[in-house]
DNA sequence: CTCGCAATTCTACGCTCTGTAGAACTACTT
DNA sequence: AAGTAGTTCTACAGAGCGTAGAATTGCGAG
């Protein structure tokens, strides 16, 4: 679906990272670490962003309201993934370059998966 | 890189459409068959900002200039898939949910590419 | 119960990007 | 040398994003 700013993406990593869901000041902290000094209610706000555009979800019967991520990183990544493929129209011809492109130990991780699949 | 915008992705099906340098005008009547009625100043503009981005390149010495993608369709989607893949911190979890996810035919013609690959 | 403070939502503004195109300029063709 | 097809410049409105102050809400202490 959507696109994501480069501040929405930094906050998802922080809710992805954590494994545990996460508050607004979570988020701060950890953003903090990364040298990045941003204030509370900006966190909120790109926080319910996130969760108008399905990134998010969060938990509002606790006080300091505690955010989860919808989908895993991976599960995100690789629905991007399939999306982009999508928008082809010559999926074979993708795949060929894709493929072309994977390290060998991607190659050989993709081997195994596929080996098992139907 | 770069994002495209609605019309910037159309007019790069335009060209990639197109077996042959295109003119702005070959582009403004592709997009009229699609029931889109711009003004040819509008594709110029978007043209050069595609070839800013780095979609198309021109060839200037020709009056009514030709613009080419400057990769395949092919190609670049398989580049954003490499670009998704990339942002990821966990691969081999992408690419478990990336397969897992594929059709039938898409799993057979990644099968098959990866028996060649070293 | 009610006051104060922490937390949350509302509102807002500037910036960049994109869609859109008129105005101004350039360069062949005759 | 001029007309005109073609191109670049300039511009503007709308959306999305980063950013955060103002206003509001609600929980806990007294």
């Amino acid at each position: 679906m959507g696109t994501l700013g480069e501040l929405e993406r930094a906050v998802m990593d922080a809710v992805w990272d954590a494994q545990m869901p996460v508050t607004a000041y979570d988020v701060k902290e950890k953003l903090e670490g990364d040298g990045r000094q941003l204030a509370a209610t900006t966190l909120l706000t790109v926080l319910s962003r996130l969760e108008k555009k399905g990134f998010v979800a969060s938990d509002r019967s606790v006080r300091p309201h505690r955010y989860t991520p919808v989908a895993s990183r991976a599960d995100h990544v690789a629905e991007l993934m399939h999306e982009v493929l999508g928008e082809s129209t010559d999926r074979m011809a993708v795949l060929e370059r894709f493929v072309g492109g994977v390290s060998a130990e991607d190659a050989a991780v993709l081997r195994k998966l596929l080996r098992g699949a139907a």
